[in-house]
DNA sequence: GAAATAGTGTCTATAAGACAGTATAAA
DNA sequence: TTTATACTGTCTTATAGACACTATTTC
């Protein structure tokens, strides 16, 4: 089915278009040991001058996906997007008032990306850079514009469970790669210790996660000593037959009630 | 923040209305050991005659979430939601095409309740009534209205995982209930045969999961033999600490590619 | 009595976690 | 040599699953 013209649709019988719709996007990668998050400075009202998500409109006959991947380029010039990055839905935010100009609802998303070059600044933001996730989600943080604050905090938790139970975490890493990377990044995302050898066993437990290439890793000159590591890179597996579950509580606590009274 | 009238938002800088934006609900129960949706046969075009999920349009001002309880008191008379009922988002729908009628976005949500009595039919259906699963994820079953199919099995699939790791199955419980209760909503939802004494067992080692009520249910006339059971009502937690894992493979398949070749 | 359901306990296989020991590199 | 990282194996404990046994009801 192609898609009709706006002005088709806007006379189409029964059908009236109150709303503006939007992505915004949650990219996450883990740079110096850190989970970060891309942010973008805003140029225009409203909350000019704040550090927001990256996104923007989606065009009246693009698909919401294709609208997210578009806003990441045109905001952050990522316009080629690595292999293996992992892109999926958050939750649509539209709460009446989210957006002093008017009615707009934003389908939020989420994003994984292996440490990638900082990106260029585009048309719509003033500046763009990775901010540590514990730089952010502290009291005393910037306040992010509109409700950013409420989309980054429910993008970092669903990567955090999504480690466990999916092969997600390959998203992070460039093959190939060594376990070595791929533990550092849950022990980032997580902000945890893991055991080398039980982390290991864990992770070879799940057929499919990640292939062996047989080769050994060139140690970097200059950096720490250290037996070379052997090179792996991502398997077929989506799910993990075996969870990888964080230490300690596993979940940290029951949810807030929603709306409805109800716990989400 | 109070809302803006309509016009003042279609008069707002900058930004064009060009979405109509809906709600469809995903309402799940278990009747007769089965776990079913409810579905409406639709009156109007499009898909006039056809089965669909209950839904309607949100209205100008209206919260999103507000919506879908509307629409599923309009449209079944469930007017008086029952206590301990889940409602969540599920995944937006937005695909160019989905309505012939022109560009309309579904936030589609899933709805958890306990064996309810059949619904009326409201103003928008022409009948309403509970499907069991079985019946609707086949080849040869009914296709329903719109991309209502797809919604189904995303909504069956995340309330089957759901059961896993958190307590939404006593949503599908009235309060006081016993173990066996219990058990059957999760044998419905995955359509498997659990172990008595494991399953309560596992239930039991979840603080906060069920509460005792130290009395016992009375059995029955007409119906069965067995020893009364224990009563029990819903516990605090929402998150279980040590997750009641479905029998067999967890996750059935990798999850097919999304339009960036990535699986969801 | 038989049949049905509920509650309790036990045994075994497996998985999780702690941790010791070996291997190979840089400085 | 010391330090740092990677790989391998072992031991203990916790959990999952199978299943036996008892308890209390209807028919």
């Amino acid at each position: 089915m192609s898609p009709k013209p706006a002005t088709a649709v806007r006379e189409a019988k029964g059908l009236e278009l109150h709303f503006a719709l939007t992505v915004d996007v949650v990219l996450l990668t883990v740079r110096q040991g850190r989970l970060s998050v891309l942010l973008v400075e805003r140029r225009n009202e409203p909350f000019a001058g704040r550090w927001s998500l990256p996104g923007g409109f989606v065009e009246p006959d693009e698909d919401i996906e294709a609208a997210a991947i578009r806003e990441l380029a045109e905001e952050t010039g990522l316009d080629r997007f690595p292999p293996g990055i992992h892109l999926e839905q958050l939750r649509t935010f539209g709460r009446p008032g989210r957006d002093p100009r008017g009615r707009t609802v934003s389908v939020a998303h989420l994003a994984m990306v292996p440490d990638v070059p900082l990106p260029r600044a585009g048309d719509d933001a003033a500046r763009a850079r990775f901010w540590p996730i514990e730089d952010l989600l502290t009291e005393d943080a910037p306040r992010l514009a509109f409700d950013h604050d409420e989309i980054l905090r429910d993008g970092v938790e669903r990567a955090r469970a999504k480690l466990e139970y999916t092969s997600v975490a390959l998203a992070f890493v460039e093959e190939p790669f060594t376990f070595g990377d791929l533990r550092r990044v849950y022990e980032a995302v997580w902000g945890v210790e893991l055991d080398h050898s039980n982390f290991r066993k864990k992770a070879l437990d799940n057929d499919g996660f990640v292939v062996p290439l047989g080769r050994e890793a060139p140690r970097e000159k200059g950096g720490p000593g250290g037996r070379p590591a052997d090179l792996y890179r991502r398997g077929s597996a989506f799910w993990l037959e075996r969870a990888i579950i964080r230490p300690r509580g596993r979940h940290e606590s029951a949810a807030p009630p929603g709306p409805n009274g109800v716990p989400r």
